[in-house]
DNA sequence: CACGGCCCCTGTTAGC
DNA sequence: TGCTAACAGGGGCCGT
């Protein structure tokens, strides 16, 4: 489950439910979830056994948990359909169960990865002086880090050759928001996902960083945004916030400032959403 | 080297 | 009803 709101959610579920927790043995059902493991599955495995978690880190759609006493970390992306669940040791196996972990403790519950198009996975890495999972160190802090460089970005995306959406899906620009948050961020901020981000104004892009702050906010509030069970907690219950998308997947619906019908527009083999009044296309720029 | 396009997967749904 | 194409919230990698 993709973007940063739901991520967190997850995160602090792995907090309350895996954190300290001895590790029994790991179970690999599916080589492609661990393919950025290099040295397989087997040594995922191998070096799992017998470790103890600490508390789960997360930086824009990554977490981690740092294994307590060791310099590496478990880290996790759920990439499309990722899911980290805690089950009891009885539950029937998921369909897609990919990766599972048995704990040494008496508590009678595993964690299990889950994911039917295996876009997501595990794997193991040492971490930085940071204390970060080496692979991660290209991506950007996210909007909710507290040291995220708000002149940085707004300097970056001066200098860049791009247009607005592109910039927030970068990762190494800004970490974190995924195709719906941007939709929703791009609709309060009045701005047409094509704008050139050389064209954006101090306020403007400050404005916009608002914006993303506060829709994810507002969506870790209720749980993130889940339109079907693909999206869930560790315990496989859904969020709320698609209930409060004010962009996202509301074509031909009125907008909810202006009342003009939304519009879709295939963009980069996925969607936008957008208000063609409120958020007017730019116009083109000579070369 | 910055950027845009393509690809990796499986499942659901819309349309013919 | 059955087939096919489009689409789904991800990022890495490649060529230009």
């Amino acid at each position: 489950m993709p973007e940063l709101p739901e991520v967190e959610v997850v995160r602090r579920g792995l907090a309350r439910w895996v954190a300290h927790r001895p590790v029994a043995s790991a179970e690999v059902l599916h080589p492609r979830a661990v393919r950025r493991h290099l040295a397989g599955g087997e040594d995922f495995a191998r070096r799992l056994g017998g470790v103890t978690f600490a508390t789960p880190h997360r930086r824009g759609k990554y977490l981690w948990l740092p294994v307590e006493d060791a310099g590496f970390s478990v880290l996790a992306h759920l990439g499309m359909s990722g899911q980290l669940l805690v089950k009891t040791e009885a539950a029937p196996d998921e369909k897609h169960l990919r990766i599972r972990i048995r704990f040494a403790d008496a508590l009678g519950t595993e964690l299990r990865f889950v994911d039917q198009r295996t876009f997501g996975g595990l794997s193991l890495h040492e971490n930085t002086a940071e204390g970060l999972p080496e692979v991660i160190a290209h991506i950007a802090r996210d909007p909710l880090d507290p040291d995220f460089d708000e002149e940085s970005f707004h300097t970056a995306l001066r200098r860049r050759r791009t247009t607005v959406k592109r910039a927030l899906l970068d990762q190494s620009l800004i970490s974190g928001v995924g195709n719906i948050y941007a939709d929703e961020a791009l609709w309060r901020a009045r701005l047409h996902y094509d704008r050139p981000t050389a064209t954006l104004t101090r306020p403007k892009s400050a404005e916009l960083l608002g914006h993303v702050r506060e829709v994810m906010t507002a969506a870790l509030g209720v749980g993130g945004t889940s339109f079907d069970s693909l999206y869930v907690n560790v315990n496989g219950e859904s969020g709320y916030f698609d209930r409060s998308l004010d962009a996202y997947g509301r074509e031909d619906e009125p907008c909810r400032r202006c009342g003009t019908p939304m519009r879709r527009r295939p963009w980069m083999n996925r969607s936008s959403y957008f208000c063609p009044r409120c958020q007017r296309a730019p116009r083109a720029v000579p070369a």
